[in-house]
DNA sequence: GCTTGACTCTCCCGTAACGGGAGGCCGTAA
DNA sequence: TTACGGCCTCCCGTTACGGGAGAGTCAAGC
């Protein structure tokens, strides 16, 4: 007979444990005595105990262990540690699956990590194509983050990038501008309302810009200027890429959003 | 404004969430009425749902979303998400390691529904060689338990296999039988006073034995009676493994122990 | 026999993220 | 007027314990 002290170092179980075990009916100490309430255990209860552990291992919870170890003609045991095991590996897809967003999350952050480093530094780099899905509309700026929104329930997991807004006017116009709000995707998937293609890559002028986006002005002067003074033949339409703004997962204030002016140029100036 | 039904409806998240979460300074209703105390939330909170719902889904607690969406210099926001990300990832090799243990079970459980088909029926077979640790002594067979007791704790997850006794006397012995227990493992791995070695394959008559220890003797009686009748020749030692018993997972009740009598004979009679 | 220190007991609270339900208020439609 | 549905607060239950208070117990040394 072992004091629960003594029993809790065999089986390398807490003693509150132990008297947790015991009043679930889980593992009875063998004696309690009934002027002092002490509980204490038997040789034999040792391999209970071990049982337990493998079966807390197994993730099955207490109550299941009690059932399994009440269990004499085991006639469903199979089902149960099958069913067990489907549980676990649901859990693991899940798992699988948080892990994979977390990646891109982490991924995406880091290269806003990149490009805050060139704010108001005018880049020239080279675009890949893209495929991205698109909704184009005429009207006030203001008015895209209904489409983003769209774009974004009806893509869900088949967004890989940033959301970018194309601007197809050559001069600013308040009200009826003409744009389209951009999601990169990732496979072929079409979505009412949108017209999925591949934006072309090639040449290309980009200007990181921090600050909310009634000051993105300045900073098109900045690239125009640059594009001016180089004598880059612009296509339209320019871009804007959104690395961090609202809307996005944690947004934070207007004055750390970061938007990247893209302009595509000719290929040869 | 929406109420807290309609909001619910928006976001998918029950009501009950959403008044948890206000609690718990989450997601806050933009506005309580004072009289009626009812909620009501804005358009903009959708959005702050979504954030929370996605990194649920990222496995954070609700405390760390918490943290996360008051974030404004977002400073260790990477060291939070790859904090996350490995421990997703322990937690995934602890699920995974649960889901072998639990297909070794599993596997071992049908091995049992297969033998238990051919209780007390003569079988002959052939034996692969088998990589065993062993521990030999003279005493009584009860005192054999203590012996699997050492093996199974050293031995931990190297087992491979079912727990077996080798019998080396060629009569029934009370007080001074010479036997070995045996677990077999896989790879080599030393044992502090057990001998490592492969025992070798060859063809065995077997039966399977169901009941307690006591009346192995008649299960041992019909073996050695149709061993005779075959004029087989015995190469000791015989062996015994235990299917299912006390210290396996799962004992059940004596009447239903399975024990296999595996006797190894000459391959040319 | 007494004290001391280690051990043990019960009881209660807290955890995380809600769900269920009771009992009651509010607004509206038939 | 009455019913019905929506909303409110408050409380309990879940899982597997851990922490701590306050009190009783055990064994050893003096």
């Amino acid at each position: 007979m072992f004091s629960i002290g003594e029993f809790s170092q065999l089986t390398q179980l807490p003693v509150k444990t132990l008297r947790f075990y015991h009043d679930e009916g889980l593992l009875i100490a063998a004696h309690v005595d009934p002027d002092t309430g002490y509980r204490y255990y038997q040789n034999s209860q040792v391999e209970t105990a071990r049982i337990i552990v493998y079966l807390r291992n197994l993730e099955f919870s207490l109550s299941e262990i009690k059932s399994l170890l009440h269990t004499q003609g085991d006639d469903d045991l199979l089902n149960v540690l099958e069913r067990q095991r489907s549980a676990i590996h649901e859990r693991i897809k899940q798992l699988r699956q948080a892990v994979k967003s977390l990646d891109q999350f982490i991924a995406a952050e880091k290269e806003t990590r990149i490009m805050v480093q060139t704010v108001d530094q005018i880049q020239e780099k080279v675009l890949d194509p893209l495929l991205v899905a698109g909704i184009r509309m005429k009207g006030r700026y203001s008015d895209c983050g209904p489409l983003f929104g769209r774009l974004g329930r009806s893509l869900g997991r088949h967004i890989a990038g940033r959301p970018l807004l194309l601007h197809f006017d050559n001069e600013y116009r308040e009200d009826d501008a003409d744009f389209e709000a951009c999601m990169p995707i990732r496979g072929a998937k079409t979505v009412e309302g949108a017209s999925v293609r591949e934006l072309p890559g090639g040449r290309c002028v980009s200007l990181v810009h921090r600050g909310p986006y009634e000051q993105l002005g300045r900073s098109y002067a900045k690239v125009f200027e640059y594009l001016n003074a180089h004598k880059f033949k612009v296509l339209s339409p320019t871009r804007e890429v959104y690395l961090k703004g609202p809307g996005m997962i944690l947004k934070g204030n207007p004055k750390n959003y970061l938007t990247e002016i893209q302009v595509l140029v000719d290929g040869d100036t």
